[in-house]
DNA sequence: ATTCTCCGTTCAGAAATAGAACGTACAAGC
DNA sequence: GCTTGTACGTTCTATTTCTGAACGGAGAAT
């Protein structure tokens, strides 16, 4: 996967690795999804999408943070990576059953934007 | 999200604001709460915390940072600001409708941590 | 008068992010 | 063989954000 690291693309580490080791549930589940996009990769698995294309495209989120999340979330067993080519080797992110327990999450998270963050727009949720 | 920039201290705005209009609801509630910290802030405000020191003490969040978030979750009308004291001027932060509407969320969250992420000692200790 | 508590603000250095270009591997077309 | 297109990342630099510590001010307590 990766040549020579000359420099670590490393993962937040300082103030997050406390996080996974608080006293606080919630806390410790923010440790692993709490940052900017790492709950909107979940979510996009849950709509189905799971190519680094397809969430690049999704997000707009810039390649080397995605290559980051997906990673990051692979190692915390909340994606599998697994190849559906392998020819030209190509890999898709699927959720795990740790990664589909988000969902009641999710539906709350779902339902608050729905309620408080109204938009007109043509929505497909 | 346009907020009082009447400083330079200002807050996330580049990519944030996009997800405030995204056709999604779930990335729209991200807009609010999806940085390290405010999710932790507003399960303090329902664990019955309401002040400054209370939060810096319990999250370890810099100073700057927690007032840049009670501020934000002030104007996004998450929390209320109101004077519990007038002589010595100081305010409690508490949670409005809004902010109690997220209940569910952080019940989802907490559910998901307890399950999947049992408190456990760092590798090297 | 001095110290203490509470609620922030300011500053410099460290870390993360954005935006774009670059690399690799394979397939199809010319 | 050479170029173009697709998929999946990595590397680079400039900008933004965060951390950590110090500073400030207003009243309270000693």
């Amino acid at each position: 996967m990766a040549r020579a690291k000359t420099k670590e693309a490393s993962l937040p580490a300082s103030k997050w690795d406390e996080l996974a080791t608080d006293w606080c549930p919630v806390a410790r589940a923010l440790s692993v999804i709490g940052d900017r996009w790492t709950m909107l990769i979940v979510r996009d698995c849950f709509l189905g999408k799971s190519r680094f294309e397809e969430f690049q495209t999704s997000l707009g989120v810039t390649r080397h943070v995605l290559s980051d999340r997906l990673k990051r979330l692979v190692a915390d067993g909340v994606l599998e990576r697994n190849a559906y080519s392998t020819r030209p080797l190509r890999y898709a992110y699927r959720l795990s059953e740790k990664g589909r327990d988000f969902a009641p999450a999710l539906i709350g998270l779902k339902d608050w934007g729905k309620k408080h963050m109204p938009i007109r727009k043509p929505a497909a949720v």
